[in-house]
DNA sequence: TTAATTTGTTAGATATATCTAACATTTTAA
DNA sequence: TTAAAATGTTAGATATATCTAACAAATTAA
């Protein structure tokens, strides 16, 4: 005979690392297709397709066949959960054990899938109940609450005024290295000078009035407010 | 065509978790056995003898059919290097995330697996090089340089002698929270009063003149000196 | 020293997570 | 509105890590 365990709530590293995925696509984009999930998460579709029906039976996502895949609730508090750490860890590897921004995440990525809620609560205490990670991502809180703001991506702001660096959308250390280069960093204000038509590059005047261009790729990874 | 890549030097968690139970063992009975190895790690003789197979392929172990275990250089400094990180994590949680020594050995079992120099580097820096972890266990340095001591077990300790706890055998919550119930602990002295030779159990007098009694069980988990 | 017991190995099955090749459906373009 | 392209699914294979059942070797007891 054969008994299978459902494992109700806990899921795999795996099962872990694509919930987070849906979730980030449909933040991003609304509906998740599969081949976006496959290059996403470097596997190819029909991986994709078989773990979509397991995290289908744990109900974690809705996956009718050529229809698509929407994240419900009982997906997105897992993913939120998962995010939670993975910022809590990044925070706490950048201010209480002084490592770069740029060399924190795939640290993080290791770290959130550590199983103790000890652990993470303990972080979260030593650094106030933090409300952003070194990134400017808000960090949900236990029960998955999250801060919806009104930021956008530098390339969408207005010409010829001052905005506020609050975030950056992309963790991964060939960029922050290219933002530690250029000098720039949250909390920074800048003047947005000019937008090129021709190639989505921006001009940018720094607090010591010294100007410096970003290209299209770069700014609108760069999320400001104002 | 098939292109196996050997992954030299890397071990998967699994193999990681194996090259530490195999070196554990072979240092309390010199050569180890399949049946002690499978019953360490909870998992059945047949599936020990595969892995020893391709530990063996990797020159972590030397294998013979039916003439035992033996750990190879290479297996040994492996070893040492997740022992070293397991120990720095177990300090890192209590002496600066303010964790109990009795709950740190479960986290520090996934934290060890975390692949990161700079992580490990930053915890054993920002605990100023440490020798021992909180459990009195020498820590082995980046070269996987272990101190060797002369500490003995408390029940083999000498009748009416002054004895220092200098670390314990065992890093379970359930003995831990039992000696934290006795008031015991690394750095403690106690007076060997007496030991039944019926049980083993050993009656010690504290600090405060206080008589206190623990079974030969717990006793042989005690390291002490002098 | 034979027989029983313990210990170890092989063979073959299961579960997870991945792949490629073939086929099906949906979307887009002619 | 068909044909082509893009996208998705199924079937079947591979690799890892585990198991049970059957058998083999070594050790221990009678
Ligand atoms: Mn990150
Ligand atoms: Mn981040
Ligand atoms: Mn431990
Ligand atoms: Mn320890």
């Amino acid at each position: 005979m054969l008994f299978l365990i459902e494992n109700e709530g806990m899921g795999s590293l795996t099962e872990e690392n694509y919930i987070k995925s849906v979730y980030a696509l449909s933040q991003a984009t609304g509906e998740v297709i599969v081949s976006e999930l496959a290059k996403k998460l470097h596997v190819k579709p029909p991986t994709v397709n078989s773990m979509m029906k397991k995290l289908a039976l744990k109900k974690w996502v809705l996956y009718a066949p050529y229809k698509g895949i929407k994240v419900t609730e009982k997906g997105k508090k897992e993913a939120l959960s998962i995010i939670r750490r993975h910022r809590l860890a990044e925070l706490f590897l950048v201010n209480v054990m002084k490592l770069g921004w740029e060399e924190v995440h795939d640290i993080a990525e290791q770290l959130e899938h550590v199983e103790s809620s000890r652990f993470y609560d303990r972080i979260d205490e030593m650094l106030g109940y933090p409300k952003f990670d070194p990134h400017g991502e808000p960090i949900p809180d236990a029960n998955g609450k999250i801060l919806n703001d009104k930021r956008i991506p530098l390339n969408q702001a207005k010409e010829n005024a001052t905005v506020k660096i609050v975030a950056v959308a992309d963790d991964k250390k060939s960029f922050l290295d290219h933002l530690n280069d250029k000098g720039l960093k949250i909390g920074e204000k800048v003047f947005v000078k000019r937008k090129e038509a021709y190639d989505g590059s921006v001009v940018l005047v720094n607090k010591s009035k010294v100007e410096l261009m970003i290209t299209h790729q770069v700014a609108e990874r760069i999320l400001v407010e104002e």
